[in-house]
DNA sequence: GCCAACGTTGGC
DNA sequence: GCCAACGTTGGC
């Protein structure tokens, strides 16, 4: 296969914290949503995701997503919000991943690609934690979502012509042996550095090297086959096809 | 259910 | 551009 381009904007600044993706800091970067000569919106420029390199030898970039495996209605909306990884099992679904309304979490899936990988979380459960992976399956398009003035994700101040939000495709990879807990990851912090899980705990789409990646399946690795991943995933789902 | 952390909004 | 108020996320 040949090498995909890397997620490396090597010449974007480091962008402050809390910058906005428009910061001044990227003088380079193509101003966000302006129309292509195919009449396609152009995604905004992005993030410190240049910072985690993906793997070497194929290209392939490693990120991680949140979503909420336990059912909780949303207030606004009356909406479940549960998804849970057993969600994308076993039907060759693709899920879009849209209604994300972070411009970090945004800019992340903006320089994804497909073929990458995200490490797949549960959160806001009982034992919060990586329980598989997904791959994506479809890089980033506008997210529809916001101009849906039912939907809860409606963002009034987007345009057609000048879409703010965007969202990428993914579908089932694989699950973990075993759930690698929050509280197990935060006790081996030392062992995972950079890891913004553990120190941005709000960001729901995280930029992760491949370092780190192959840390996270070593560890993985480390103990037995579990069975509560929060959802049920048959055991046979754990080796990629 | 509580609340800390932190991102966003809007008045000035 | 500052910053207080507000809203949301997500661990606990």
């Amino acid at each position: 296969m040949a090498p995909k381009r890397k997620v490396a904007v090597s010449k974007v600044a480091k962008p402050k914290p809390n910058s906005k993706p428009e910061s001044k800091t990227k003088a380079k970067a193509p101003k966000v949503a302006k129309t292509s000569t195919n009449g396609k919106p152009i995604p905004p420029p992005t993030s410190h995701a240049y910072k985690y390199e993906g793997n070497p030898d194929t290209g392939i970039n490693y990120w991680l997503i949140k979503s909420e495996p336990v059912s909780r209605i949303d207030p606004k909306t009356q909406q479940d919000v549960k998804f849970p990884l057993s969600d994308l099992v076993g039907k060759d679904i693709e899920e879009t991943w849209d209604g994300v309304r972070n411009y970090e979490a945004r800019n992340n899936m903006v320089v994804m690609s497909k073929g990458d990988i995200a490490l797949f979380y549960h959160s806001n459960c009982d034992t919060p934690g990586i329980v598989g992976e997904v791959e994506i399956s479809h890089e980033a398009h506008v997210d529809e979502t916001q101009f849906n003035t039912k939907h809860k994700s409606y963002d009034s101040k987007s345009t057609r012509e000048n879409p703010k939000w965007w969202c990428v495709d993914v579908k089932f990879r694989r699950r973990f042996r075993r759930k690698l807990s929050l509280k197990e990851l935060q006790a081996k912090a030392d062992q995972l550095p950079e890891f913004l899980l553990l120190t941005r705990g709000r960001l729901s789409v995280i930029p992760v090297g491949y370092e780190l990646y192959t840390k996270l399946v070593e560890m993985e690795c480390e103990g037995d086959i579990q069975d509560d991943l929060d959802c049920e995933i048959d055991r046979a789902l754990i080796n990629v096809k």
